[in-house]
RNA sequence: UUCUGGCGG
């Protein structure tokens, strides 16, 4: 059964999502680590249809949904913005004897956040007994999906006051809204303070959305001679 | 062997 699963996994890892089906269709034992693998497969390739398929396809061939089946299944939905069938695993998730812990709370955050219900996302996120970085981000980063600069800004410092250290991923986030919505003066705050105060090193993705908006006020020199401050070895 | 946020893989 073990070798089965790794076999799988080696495909779906491969991107031979053909030869993982097929794998897949010729085992003759498979527990939820085999539906998993392959629901998560799809989900990897986007094709949110299908993962959501294999899921239903579990269910009806008795086995019995885990943790990451419901993980994976989060994720499918949000991919897929199918947020009727997300609402419907944030709710029974409870009943079906998963419990619903951090990683729990932030993949059901997450899945409202990428069907475009903040509104749930943030109903989610205030009733989570514990939240950490990854529960921040992920609310940050559906405001700035959506563009509102005003909410991931707002969240940004709340996370601060609440003592959170940001990372990468919440700059990333960051600044993107600030691409998206132009406000050069609001990141360059943000670019200062990601070195000063957080210790966080500034990765190529960042440089390149300060020099974007340096750039587009006109600022081309000021954007090229940014663009050379940065390390060579910046990842 | 499958596992939650940005980019990458």
């Amino acid at each position: 059964l073990v070798a089965g699963n790794t076999l799988l996994d080696m495909y779906i890892k491969c991107g031979s999502i053909d030869c993982a089906s097929k794998v897949f269709k010729e085992l003759h034992e498979r527990d939820a680590v085999t539906w998993n693998s392959l629901i998560s497969g799809y989900t990897e390739l986007c094709d949110f249809s299908s993962a959501l398929k294999i899921f239903s396809d579990m269910q009806a061939d008795g086995i019995r949904p885990d943790k990451v089946t419901v993980l994976n299944a989060l994720k499918a939905c949000g991919g897929g913005g199918c947020l009727a069938q997300g609402r419907l695993l944030h709710c029974s998730s409870h009943l079906i004897e998963i419990e619903v812990d951090l990683s729990m709370e932030n993949a059901i955050m997450d899945m409202y956040c990428r069907c475009g219900s903040m509104e749930d996302a943030e109903k989610v996120f205030t009733h989570s007994p514990i939240v950490d970085v990854v529960s921040w981000g992920t609310i940050i980063e559906g405001y700035s999906l959506q563009g509102r600069f005003e909410m991931v800004g707002q969240y940004f410092h709340d996370m601060r006051m609440q003592g959170m250290v940001a990372d990468e991923g919440i700059f990333s986030s960051v600044f993107s809204a600030c691409c998206h919505v132009g406000h050069v003066n609001e990141a360059r705050n943000f670019f200062v303070s990601m070195r000063e105060d957080q210790r966080v090193t500034p990765n190529m993705l960042h440089f390149n959305c300060m020099a974007d908006l340096i750039g587009r006020i006109g600022h081309l020199a000021d954007a090229q001679k940014f663009l050379e401050s940065m390390p060579t070895h910046a990842s």
